[in-house]
DNA sequence: CGACGATGTTGCTTTATGTGAAACAAGCAA
DNA sequence: TTGCTTGTTTCACATAAAGCAACATCGTCG
């Protein structure tokens, strides 16, 4: 077999099936087999057969015309465990809902992974412009509301560690000055909630209040996101205290108590 | 290695692999080794070995306090892709809420897979009575209200195959008797929708109605359940009213076209 | 129409790899 | 402490998986 980087005691066909999967994306949601083997460097046989395998046990399924793959429904059942397993996802829902009818603009849940965010649930707006998120989605946390929010009531060392990783810019107004990130987390502590004016994404605002749990710690962050045209720094307030009264909401049906 | 029933050429490990993911259920959202070992009948060292590779691509993750493992988030990401990519799920997030508003029960798309329904979506109702279902959720075709109109609207072999498998009694309203669902999905298809009272579960009743595309062929069906207290014979009229109205408006959101 | 290119699948051979058994840690209870 | 139960690691061996190449299908183009 083909030695690549072993790093441990990991199975290598496994983690081959593995990467095939996670090369599914947004905007590569169909897969040829040649395509998949010369993007991950594996052999065509390699592939075809972790295909079969993957397609025997549902994740992914097979279009008998075209021969793409795509994504099965397999992925989708383990997806319904996790999140029907997930207080906030639960309780959240009803929630999002009115805070989407009464501000217009979609509305995120989302949660810390490691040093990013991840967006669990989403519920989006009437506007007929689209945006580019969804559920699953892995985002950096210096330059998101929602990103800021999780860190700011996050330990320290775990800002540090993002720190240490590198503050890319996205745009001219991402952080990318440590001590201003400090400091800035310092400020979303002390307001409650956080603002990204075009930290990600030019035109694109957002503003995210934590979530906390019975303990008391932030368990996830509530975000509403929109075009610069619809939130901009005079509605940044009355916004704010909307988005912080629906995440009080939440945390109040986690158990949360003042 | 352990030979086991190899069926065709397929990667045992990957499959394996596979299975544990898929052991993990609503009712046993977490694993441990051992246990995982035992069920599946694997060695402990290999189950593991796959664990770790599992979590190192973010499929699985292990609480460092209990040693348990939960499914991951590259598994979110994942059906984000799915449903992302499915128009009825975009299309019909509001129309479900809506009806949820009206009817005050809980509300689901469903699909066909093979000769099952899989929930794609729910949007649950206020009554404090939880449901067993969630998405991925998968489900006989005969005795669901939703799997009788997906039944009723294909191809008549699909029906055939589904009698083939067998018609299990999981009540005593359960249709087993192959000639009474073949008239059973005619009156289904006169109708334009499709009860189950009592069907799969005691004391639980549903309505569904089917969901068309712009060819005409129908990719859906929405449904609503409840408890039989809530959902009986008197306002089954009105309330399937309800659901093919709704049912249609997804169907003109897909561009059916009468 | 036939040659060609690009595709996915399948035999075959080889060896690196995944496996099982057992040893090893680590945790917990009695 | 001694058990008992966990999860991880070591090691030797058998074999499962990789690579190659042949094959089978396509669709395209000269």
């Amino acid at each position: 077999m083909e030695a690549r980087r072993n790093d441990e005691n990991l199975l290598s066909s496994v983690r081959n099936a593995l990467l095939i999967l996670r090369s599914f994306s947004m905007d590569e949601p169909e897969k040829k087999i040649s395509d998949l083997a010369t993007s991950l460097g594996l052999n065509k046989s390699t592939v075809s057969r972790t295909m079969a395998t993957l397609a025997s046990e549902g994740f992914v399924y097979k279009d008998p015309d075209t021969k793409k793959y795509r994504l099965g429904y397999s992925i989708l059942s383990l997806s319904g465990i996790i999140t029907s397993n997930m207080d906030v996802y639960r309780e959240s829902q009803p929630v999002l809902n009115r805070l989407v009818k009464e501000t217009g603009e979609t509305a995120h849940i989302s949660i810390l992974d490691s040093t990013d965010v991840i967006y669990i649930q989403k519920v989006e707006c009437n506007h007929p412009v689209r945006f580019l998120t969804h559920v699953g989605k892995r985002n950096p946390t210096y330059c998101t509301s929602s990103g800021k929010v999780l860190l700011a009531y996050s330990d320290e060392s775990l800002a540090e560690r993002v720190i240490e990783n590198g503050l890319h810019a996205y745009t001219a107004n991402t952080i990318t000055n440590p001590d201003e990130l400090r400091a800035h987390l310092k400020k979303v502590r002390d307001q409650g909630f956080a603002c990204s004016i075009e930290e990600i994404l030019e035109g694109v605002n957002s503003i995210a209040a934590p979530i906390f749990d019975y303990t008391g710690k932030v368990i996830a962050a509530l975000t509403v996101v929109g075009p610069k045209q619809r939130i901009q720094q005079q509605n940044i307030r009355p916004l704010a205290k909307k988005v912080i009264s629906a995440s009080m909401e939440i945390s109040d049906r986690m158990g949360y108590w003042r």
